[in-house]
RNA sequence: GGGCGGAUAGCUCAGUUGGGAGAGCGCAGCCCUUACAAGGCUGAGGUCACAGGUUCGAUCCCUGUUCCGCCUACCA
């Protein structure tokens, strides 16, 4: 009754049935009543505008290799899964479609605006949901949610009043980054740096009472704003004018020349206009010296009505008339080359303006405080730990969070404002009255949070926050935390500074920084450039497992990922392979009952395996624990692939065949079945559904294996399979004594293996046939002494010297050439450890266990040489 | 400007308390051996970026140099 199953593996319906099966049966859902230890992550959620792309497939597939095997290890998993719904980005997708439509949001108005993004949202949420699925991702779907559910914007509320309250969050004008095309305020991390090629405006300002003084600028159009000049108090150039005025052309507006020590003498003309409404600096160096502050632009960075004459211009047109204007007063005296530093929104790339304005923030320094503590004293762990250094970087130069947005999909800031006394009323239910003057006239701030104000309470927010919740109790602090590096500083800080906060412990225990993939040539990957890797096209053409286990074969810590196709074929080779293992075992086995463990009926070469079983699940468990999921799946590859398929495979094909007798045969094929399930419970976690469609067709199994247990490391037999593997050393030299002597593979070939160990020669009596078979051997004799076989070539391993007639047939050339060649390397090992042992500062300084162990080797070395200088004498006798 | 990481086989990368340099892919030769040609067997290939230092001993620790990459920053 053997199974026959297809010779190449399928993967495309095998993945989608099983996943299906799995959800049936509720297998990711995770009970916080279990009594089995628990085991908790929170998905780092991805955008609801998402489609799964290679980070996620890295992110994901890492963190359902912890989760399955957690499981499968007996813990209660629980990997909650959910959505974030990414304000700036989703807003603008829909802003896009709206215009596409030749509609705008304002002229649909909030209401209307905000029930069609939730519309989009309903419509494309399930899209990168179902590409998780698709990647396997075990997570808890029956838990999945998303950051404007009720109960998390209840925790959204919440933590805003509570630090409202305390101080912790406060409103006031300050002067913030701002996207006029998102037309929302962006806090310093949504801004980012790129370079420009752009001019150093040299302009001249007369001082009143005559001369002039020049100032170099980047952005000659806010001009208009200035409210006076500085220079370095230790500038002589300058001395004179200290403390009188200049009249700001074109406006014709007197500002003041102050002095200030942070301005550069060095750089530019040494005198420095003061914009403080448009300029970060400026606004600092205003409040210092007590200047007033002038708007010129407004959000949408055109000029306003302070702008006079230039009031109505976009920024950029209003530079090109000031630099005009000013050339044709002869007030522009220069105009350098020069390549700056420009602020671009992050969602849009669009020049982010500086402007004073009047936002909500939240007051980072005394949250950073115990945030930086906590891992500091270890009760957070980064992995790798080098990432830790970054934290502590950014956490000690923290500066105040903007978190308002003036956008519409989002947390509506709790904070109602009065219209008859001016006060502000925050609360976490909508307040029907102004809590200072009861007024009923109240109107609630327009603008909502920052999204990363609501991720950061994710890890708890999802457990049920501020309700007490069963959930919350079990799975709080979660164990691990997946990220890349990049959301370091806007998520899992801040997500440690909240749940510090308002969880009085951390959100995780670990945090684990994996990598980021680029192309093979290691550019990121873009759409603009062409050169990305679309996960969802892999899985459907190599399957998902190949992608999964190519994925976590290239996650070494600290280190980016540069991922080609060709990566991606190879490991669905390696699929294929397990594949064919399992058809062969299936073709084999006639369904006999599965032996119980008999250790007196186990030959070596079983005792090997089942040793170097359980050495692989030793090295993939500790690999996995410590998220060195590259070393795990390279272990469990090596052991299949070269152990399982390799060798044991081949040394049982004779038995399997019956050529060894019905019993062994029976014997065999329990063992082999039980080496696979073993074996596809490793690999599972990996390449979950190959290994749960070959295990469904296993005899004797009743569940899935989702719901086996990971089989515990046995120990093994450490020496029989030592004794193995000299058996496979000798096989090896008598196969390259072929390969060398270009003697055709089927032809046969007989052995003569000399050596002086008694425990050797036993060795190589039990094995004769299995050395043999895997040699090609027609005979094979085992001697202590004796005449060496002429007309031979010949090897010598492991203290064995094993000879391989040739009747005639020897080219004593190409022989000699061969021994020489390798006595030649052997000579420069020699002399290597000859060396060192002769070093008396070696042989006293250096352990002994080190300098008896070089001693061990040399005198291996040592015996070998004679033999083969021996067999080299023998064959220049035969010239 | 500050900080971090990298430089090991043709390519991509391992190498965890300093003690005999590894893998995968690629390449070369031979093989369609009834699990698998998406395969098997065998093999070639490396002054571990450079220069110093510590040490009996350095791919590993320290210093410096060169070249890449990234993060961060208020020289307008």
């Amino acid at each position: 009754m053997a199974v026959t199953i297809a010779k190449v593996y399928a993967p495309g319906e095998v993945e989608r049935k099983w996943y299906a099966r799995w959800l049936e049966k509720n297998l990711f859902t995770a009970d916080p009543r279990s009594d089995k230890p628990p085991f908790s992550m929170v998905i780092p959620p991805p955008n609801i505008t998402g489609s799964l792309h290679l980070g996620h497939a890295l992110n994901n597939t890492l963190q359902d290799i912890m989760a399955r095997f957690k499981r499968m290890q007996g813990y209660n998993v629980l990997w909650l899964p959910g959505i974030d719904h990414a304000g700036i980005a989703t807003q603008n997708v829909v802003e896009r479609r709206l215009k596409e439509e030749g509609m705008s949001r304002d002229a649909l108005g909030r209401e209307k605006f905000v029930e069609r993004v939730w519309k989009w949202k309903e419509e494309s949420e399930g899209t990168i949901i179902n590409q998780l699925k698709r990647l396997g991702a075990s997570c808890d779907w029956t838990r999945l949610k998303f950051t404007l559910d009720s109960t998390l914007s209840m925790a959204v509320r919440e933590v805003f009043v509570r630090l409202y309250k305390e101080g912790l969050v406060y409103r006031g004008d300050y002067i913030i980054n701002f996207c006029p095309r998102c037309s929302t305020a962006l806090s310093d991390l949504e801004v980012e740096h790129a370079e420009k090629d752009s001019l150093l405006y040299h302009i001249e300002y007369p001082v009143k009472g005559g001369g002039s003084i020049v100032v170099a600028t980047t952005r000659p159009e806010t001009m208009l704003g200035d409210t006076a000049v500085a220079v370095n108090p230790r500038d002589s150039r300058y001395k004179a004018f200290a403390g009188k005025a200049v009249e700001l052309p074109l406006v014709k507006r007197e500002i003041p020349i102050i002095e200030d020590a942070a301005v550069d003498m060095e750089f530019g003309t040494g005198a420095v206009k003061i914009t403080p409404a448009h300029d970060f600096n400026d606004f600092e160096t205003a409040r210092k010296h007590g200047l007033p502050c002038l708007k010129v632009m407004d959000l949408n960075a055109r000029m306003n009505e302070n702008a006079g004459a230039y009031a109505g211009l976009t920024r950029e047109e209003a530079r090109n008339r000031i630099t005009e204007d000013l050339k044709k007063e002869g007030l522009l005296k220069k105009e350098e080359k020069y390549r700056l530093l420009l602020g671009v929104c992050y969602r849009c790339g669009t020049t982010v303006e500086p402007t004073l304005s009047k936002q909500w923030f939240v007051k980072v320094g005394p949250l950073a405080k115990p945030a930086i503590e906590a891992v500091e004293e270890g009760s957070i762990r980064f992995v790798p730990k080098s990432w830790e250094k970054t934290y502590f970087e950014w956490m000690g130069n923290i500066r105040d969070w903007c978190i308002s947005r003036q956008i519409w999909w989002g947390h509506r800031i709790p904070a109602w404002y009065c219209e008859d006394c001016g006060r502000v009323t925050v609360e976490t239910r909508d307040p029907s009255r102004c809590e200072a003057c009861g007024s009923e006239k109240i109107a609630q701030d327009p603008d909502v949070l920052d999204t990363w104000f609501s991720s950061a309470l994710w890890p708890f927010s999802t457990l049920g926050w501020p309700e007490e919740t069963v959930e919350g109790g079990v799975f709080y602090p979660t164990s691990a935390l997946f990220t890349s590096f990049d959301i370091i500083f806007f998520w899992v800080a801040r997500m440690i500074m909240m749940g510090l906060k308002f969880k009085g412990d951390a959100p995780f225990r670990d945090v684990y920084i994996h990598a980021l993939i680029r192309d093979a040539a290691g550019q990121k990957m873009s759409k603009s450039k062409g050169n990305v890797i679309d996960p969802l096209v892999m899985m459907e053409k190599y399957g998902t497992d190949a992608l999964r286990f190519t994925l976590a074969s290239f996650a070494a810590q600290g280190r980016d990922i540069k991922l080609a196709e060709e990566r991606i074929e190879g490991y669905r080779n390696f699929a294929n392979k397990l594949w064919n293992l399992a058809r062969f075992a299936l073709m084999n086995i006639e369904g006999a009952p599965l032996s119980p463990a008999a250790p007196e009926k186990l030959t070596r070469a079983d005792k090997w395996i089942m040793t170097r079983l359980s050495s692989a699940i030793e090295e993939v468990s500790s690999s996995i624990d410590n998220y060195e999921f590259d070393t795990a799946a390279k272990a469990v590859y090596s052991f299949i692939w070269h152990e399982l398929c390799d060798w044991y495979v081949e040394l049982i094909k004779p038995d399997l065949r019956g050529e060894r007798g019905g019993e062994r045969k029976t014997f065999v094929e329990g063992l082999l079945i039980n080496v696979i399930k073993d074996t596809l419970k490793l690999l599972h976690p990996f390449m979950p559904f190959i290994t749960e469609e070959i295990y469904s067709y296993l005899p004797g199994v009743a569940a899935g294996i989702m719901e086996a247990g990971l089989p515990g490391p046995a120990g093994g037999y450490p020496e029989d399979a030592d004794g193995m593997e000299v058996v496979m050393e000798v096989i090896r030299a008598v196969r390259n004594i072929r390969t060398e002597m270009n003697i055709p593979p089927g032809a046969a070939l007989d052995c003569t293996a000399f050596t002086k160990n008694a425990s050797l020669t036993g060795i190589l009596r039990e094995e004769e046939a299995n050395i043999k078979n895997l040699a090609r051997l027609r005979e094979l004799r085992v001697s202590g002494a004796g005449e060496r076989p002429k007309q031979a070539a010949f090897a010598v391993t492991r203290g064995i010297e094993v000879f391989v007639p040739l009747k005639g047939h020897v080219d004593i050339e190409k022989e000699t050439l061969r021994i020489t060649r390798e006595l030649e390397k052997l000579s420069s090992e020699i002399s290597d450890v000859d060396k060192k042992l002769g070093n008396r500062d070696f042989t006293a300084n250096a352990p002994s266990a080190i300098v008896e162990k070089e001693r061990g080797r040399l005198s291996l070395l040592m015996e070998k040489k004679v033999k083969l200088e021996a067999g080299a004498e023998r064959i220049r006798g035969l010239r």
